[in-house]
DNA sequence: GTCAAAGGTATCAAATTGGTTACTTTTTAG
DNA sequence: CTAAAAAGTAACCAATTTGATACCTTTGAC
């Protein structure tokens, strides 16, 4: 079993990662389908998607739904237990905001404007 | 120059990674040497501390004062910018010891109890 | 028949991260 | 003269993470 040496640990091992947070902080906006959070991360690839999807629904801080339709739908949002995770994620996203611009003047720089999701 | 598309990818940045957020964590308690931040976290090995800790000071997350001593000494201290990530570092703190009381009865299982400094 | 749609696997390669060992510096203690 | 102390660097290698590409499934439209 993995041991921890300070419980903050255990956070980064349910949050941490190049994409969990991100993810999380789209699925505050609101439940999402798979494709809806491709186009928010033009970066990510589709198993990489999948696979932190997985273990954040392993650890039940987001839900999966599946509509059995073709083709598929596959919805995902927040569970209650990951809610308990809004007051971490709202900071980081303002903290992000004033450290972009306290470094870039123009903060257009460094922002890749989001398209529109039609 | 790197670009983000959502502003929070600029706070994974800065704390994001294994062991940055355990060594801000740490440096909360007070300014702390780097034997002591060693004794700390005793997974991490001299390579990656001083990694870390200088991406951190880069950042302008810490500060790093060296005595001009024999043997030499060297302390680590948060910035005030630094501090502006308490309350995040905080909260994660606490999410990290309710994930664990929630997921292990016995937290004992998981913790491996800190070894007193001297 | 065959293409598209949405979501997902499988396989392999590349990049990033982490670990090991040895070496450096300076001055004091023995 | 030699060892020790604290912090750090360099070189090299291993492990983990992440990415790219191709392929699969089901059913309705053309």
């Amino acid at each position: 079993m993995k041991k921890y040496n300070i419980p903050v640990e255990a956070a980064l091992e349910v949050i941490g990662g190049k994409w969990k947070v991100v993810i999380l902080c789209h699925l505050i906006e609101g439940k999402k389908r798979t494709s809806e959070l491709k186009k928010l991360m033009p970066g990510i690839t589709q198993k990489m998607l999948t696979q932190q999807l997985r273990e954040l629904e392993e650890d039940n801080v987001i839900l999966r739904e599946v509509y059995n339709q073709v083709p598929p739908k596959v919805e995902y949002s927040l569970t209650d237990y990951g809610w308990s995770l809004k007051g971490i994620l709202d900071s980081l996203c303002s903290w992000g905001e004033q450290h972009i611009e306290k470094n870039h003047p123009n903060k257009e720089d460094v922002l890749i404007q989001p398209q529109s999701i039609e």
